[in-house]
DNA sequence: GGATGTAGGACTGATTCAGTCTGATATCGC
DNA sequence: GCGATATCAGACTGAATCAGTCCTACATCC
């Protein structure tokens, strides 16, 4: 249906979340995850991972919790994104060649690897820091910026 | 996890077949299902609700079958998928205001409705014409023509 | 009337997602 | 040292969704 997961809707929200207190700042999942509703055993699993990944560092006990291991302007949505949920396939025979249909019959799937590629632009060209620019309050971030590179001409009719 | 389900894949590859072969022609559920290798009794869902949305005429009867209703051009993937899968959600905000970690906790919602949008554009921009562009054999539909909105200035890493 | 086709609802199995539970390890303050 | 507070990590469960099947109409042509 072609959404996002709630893990990694968390997973920007916590990132983001690090990115607007003050620079170098740390916070406890258990902060983040009642700030927000989100459970913590849940959220502790997400940021584990973007720690993993390296986005995040942590920090052991009282006290201790997770801040930006790098810029909020260096990470991107996908890498977010393919770091909680894993690869991102718009259409199944980009993985697997060989039960797509047989013999190459699968016609769309060249054709969508462009839609496909189109998303994920989008997605590398969106950084923490461009979730971080509100409508009203454009400095929540520092030297906030607008998306760049999506370039929306005319907002999409009935949207959702 | 970001990808089309099966049905929309399907229903994709069903109107990029009703493009290809000769203007005006039918072609059956069963024959479409046989080419692909889609269950039938699925594919034939899938085709119903594609003419009931008014992107196919169907026809009953011996040598009946499905083609299409309206020009190639003028149907774009966004709203086939809409019509097969139901709204395209990316988060779960766009929906539920109320459940969302209320009193506008949210904080990634309306950034990412840019994000969002953008991709409803790639879609919108995306035309079953536009499938039927193959690399090598460019006049399998009439008058081809690349996708002219969706500019990847490169390609994307390891994609997938 | 039978073969072939669409139309549509109800149902089942499999997969994935969201969230929980349990336990281990590390750090700080007392 | 000990306890409180953290992160770390795997196994597990319930719910939702997806993919596919089954069955029964109804329409058209020969």
């Amino acid at each position: 249906m072609l959404k996002l997961t709630k893990k990694a809707d968390y997973g920007l929200i916590a990132l983001k979340h690090l990115a607007v207190i003050e620079h170098g700042a740390s916070a406890s999942a258990k902060e983040i995850a009642e700030t927000y509703g989100i459970p913590l055993p849940l959220l502790s699993k997400i940021l584990q991972k973007l720690a993993r990944t390296g986005f995040l560092q942590s920090e052991h006990g009282t006290n201790g919790g997770y801040r930006l291991a790098r810029a909020a302007s260096t990470i991107n949505t996908l890498e977010v994104i393919r770091s909680i949920d894993g690869p991102i396939i718009l259409t199944h025979c980009f993985t697997d060649h060989l039960n797509c249909g047989l013999s190459g019959k699968c016609t769309v799937r060249e054709p969508l690897r462009k839609v496909h590629e189109g998303i994920l632009q989008i997605l590398a060209n969106t950084t923490i820091q461009d979730l971080c620019v509100e409508p009203a309050e454009s400095d929540a971030c520092r030297n906030g910026e607008r998306l760049h590179n999506v370039a929306i001409s005319r907002a999409i009719l009935s949207a959702v």
